[in-house]
DNA sequence: CTTTGAAAAGTTACATGTAAATCCCTCTTG
DNA sequence: CAAGAGGGATTTACATGTAACTTTTCAAAG
């Protein structure tokens, strides 16, 4: 028996090919030449067309027939329309761990938020980022759903896609704050408050980007 | 200029491939060998690779590193996960379409409302079906959301999929009546009571598959 | 009759070949 | 100076070659 899977070639270069567009190595609208690429990696063109073949598929890269493909960006508009799916996805997420979960996950998610507010509090933007993220994917994990955790994770690749140029937040003390209330619906295992306080949270990070679109109120 | 794109031997090789799993002739389980599809087909082995990559992505086909793909099939426990799914996404669909919609969507729903009613009167089960897809699509469009129409169509490859072994309806008066209430709602122009009402419908027929898994209530 | 294992067959994954299409630069023309 | 035609360079898309790996077959051993 192999000690680890042996990686595909084709493996790495998505790996790397990704990596790079999220680093901003490869911009929107870098052109994804398969010889040159395949050069530049030092493989063979065949895992190269492969590895973009998946990149378009995730849809950090767009193609179209005969002209080759190209790194994706996301339009504002188009990340709004993103959080809107995200909204009700984090709500179902957030039900399903209050109908499944314990105390266990309670007491987790009580620690997770209590560093979450210490890092806030601290003002250690990489403590308290990371307590956020710990939260909701401890949340998405409990929810016990593959599909909803699949449809989140493509909601995640897009979302750090817009990342490189645009800003999503309203700051990390209203995170926190949207965040004590998910966890206070959970703990009441009230699963349709749960349901409504995670979408608020997303809705409130959309409404943001409305008014960066120009779109107050 | 090309009168209508030039297709792609890729592009039809895994329309075909679709084709034949959505009809059964490549069962759950049938391994897809390159060599062997490329023969069958009477191309070479680049463009079945990848269209079976595509399959893979689109979870039409499962694949091991090294060992091949297969088709895919869909398991109770996670169709009834996929209609959770589904639930909160038709939710959104027709919460969108209601804020968005005009006086002209709401007598297109009407009138495809009335062919279904009419169909299901008539036993003509075709009809009935297929007022019963439109009206959806009617809803997804209005919704002007790509993300979740895209979204929708992913869940609606895995129903479709899932439809070759189960069967997934609570029977066609039922969703008339269902309907009915969605559309009712639309008309009112209340987008809460829209999106209830369109969840409402989804997890009608998401119960009946979790009596079938031998959970009831 | 079941188990074992080694050879044969078939397959995957990566590499490379190549016709046709596209891109891109330059040089001409109005 | 802008527009555009020509032509070489590049690229895509499909085809094919091949080493390594997996699966299958089948005969011998237990």
């Amino acid at each position: 028996m192999t000690v680890a899977s042996d990686p595909r070639v084709t493996d790495r270069v998505h790996q790397e090919l990704r990596d790079q567009i999220f680093a901003g190595e490869l911009p929107a609208g870098a052109r994804l030449s398969v010889p040159a690429l395949a050069a530049s990696l030092g493989v063979s063109r065949s895992p190269v067309r492969e590895a973009i073949v998946r990149l378009v598929h995730e849809r950090l890269a767009r193609e179209e027939p005969r002209r080759g493909a190209v790194v994706a960006d996301v339009s504002l508009k188009s990340l709004i329309a993103i959080y809107e799916v995200r909204e009700v996805l984090e709500g179902l997420a957030t039900r399903l761990a209050v109908e499944n979960a314990g105390r266990r996950l309670i007491r987790t998610l009580e620690d997770v938020l209590g560093e979450h507010e210490r890092a806030v509090a601290a003002v250690d933007l990489t403590a308290a980022s990371e307590a956020d993220m710990t939260f909701h994917r401890l949340i998405r994990e409990a929810a016990d759903n593959p599909e909803v955790v699949r449809m989140l994770d493509e909601v995640q690749t897009q979302v750090r896609l817009a990342m490189r140029t645009t800003q999503v937040t309203r700051g990390p003390k209203l995170a926190v704050a949207d965040h004590r209330a998910i966890f206070t619906a959970m703990a009441a295992g009230d699963p349709a408050a749960a349901e409504q306080a995670a979408r608020a949270h997303i809705a409130g990070l959309r409404s943001t980007l409305a008014e960066q679109a120009g779109e107050p109120r």
